[in-house]
DNA sequence: TTAGATCTGTGAATTTTTTCACCAACAGGC
DNA sequence: GCCTGTTGGTGAAAAAATTCACAGATCTAA
């Protein structure tokens, strides 16, 4: 490979970097230090610039900082963020139905053209502008309209069947909201977004910084 | 202290590892082994064994595995797991009455006692069944009401102001929805949940894969 | 032009995290 | 009871990630 191995930390930095990238050209700004960006994303300038490594030679000035314009499009050609991503919806809920009409998501790529949802009949099927289809059609839709990318937001026991569906369907990611794991095969990449555990880790930190406060000692 | 530091991984995985255990517990699951919940969490069995280094001695009997309820409870003391956490919402869009109707979270000890907007009159504020409040009623309403936890979900532009009179009233944690990063004193633990992020980062690992296929490469 | 402050890029050192290796403990079949 | 296969616990080794340190480049201001 041209470029060196890249860590999935680095990855997962550079994706907050580009979208404050963002932020920060609609805002106007035109340049940006690795020690700013360090403390947005609360992590060392060092870091930053040694994430930057990746994007090979050139990626800033020394002594004048990074052009957000051009890093941002250095990192939308290294990791494809910028085309379309054709994208589809499992589960109609509150939570499905909120984040179909999320339109942050639409600005970064994510264009939702179909939703599926086992009850058909659903009230909030109205209320969104897809076109809505039973949940044993998603093989089959998925794979007519091209769809990369699937959003599970059903119930904890239907996930798997769905993921199943979507994979057979073709699909190559899944960000997964249900507060379970899913098995997929190999190649397709899964990224899990789960309030309760995130809630459970929060609560936990709380817990741990009050001992280390009897013990005068810091961490976290 | 009388435990080891604990390191944020290992917190992290095992608050994965207590949420699992509460569906194990559901499904009347009585044994656990390292194996599988190394498994199911995606990372080896010895991280899991390790991790549970941090609970003391007696956790799981060799040979036998580990008792699922009792694993729960040890990992439930060391972390103040069981009780429950009073919460707000700010941000009573779309996204905001989502979490609020979501059933999950309360189960998992986090109880919404308020809700907060900008806009008092929003339609939405009916369909949910807890008290609303006007935004800058919110020091005063989160003082009062004894909360330890806010949920945000306003747009990016008023996140920060919303995190400050949280911070004011006395919350100790932030679940914080919004695609942008705010600043808390030290002290105040604030988890991230972005899915604009994690959109990005799932299309980059999807690049990157298809480069390392073309190198017959694997990573990720 | 010059001095001083600021900034990038990167090899090396450090710290953190994960993985390994292996012993003792236990369950179950016979 | 006794053997066999499986499992937990843990110090040591390996791998990975972060932080450091500094050379070299650029900007600003006087």
């Amino acid at each position: 490979m041209a470029y060196p191995q890249i860590s999935i930390p680095t990855v997962q930095r550079l994706a907050q970097v580009y979208a404050r990238l963002g932020e920060l050209r609609s805002k106007g700004t035109r340049k940006v230090s690795s020690t700013q960006l360090g403390k947005e994303l609360g992590t060392g300038s060092h870091n930053i610039r040694k994430d930057f490594s990746v994007l090979g030679e050139g990626a800033g000035q020394a002594g004048a900082a990074y052009d957000v314009e051009f890093l941002r499009n250095r990192i939308q050609q290294r990791f494809g963020l910028g085309r379309t991503i054709r994208a589809c919806i499992v589960g109609l809920g509150r939570l499905g139905t909120a984040i179909a009409d999320y339109d942050s998501l639409r600005k970064a790529g994510c264009d939702i053209v179909a939703g599926f949802d086992s009850n058909i009949n659903r009230v909030e099927t109205i209320r969104i502008g897809i076109p809505v289809h039973p949940a044993y059609q998603i093989s089959q839709v998925v794979r007519n309209e091209g769809i990369e990318l699937g959003i599970l937001t059903v119930p904890v026991f239907g996930a798997q069947e769905a993921t199943n569906r979507l994979v057979q369907g073709g699909v190559q990611v899944i960000l997964n909201f249900v507060p379970s794991k899913v098995d997929v095969p190999s190649g397709v990449v899964v990224r899990n977004i789960d309030m309760i555990t995130e809630y459970l880790i929060a609560s936990a930190f709380v817990t741990l910084k009050s001992e280390s406060q009897n013990d005068t000692e810091e961490r976290i």
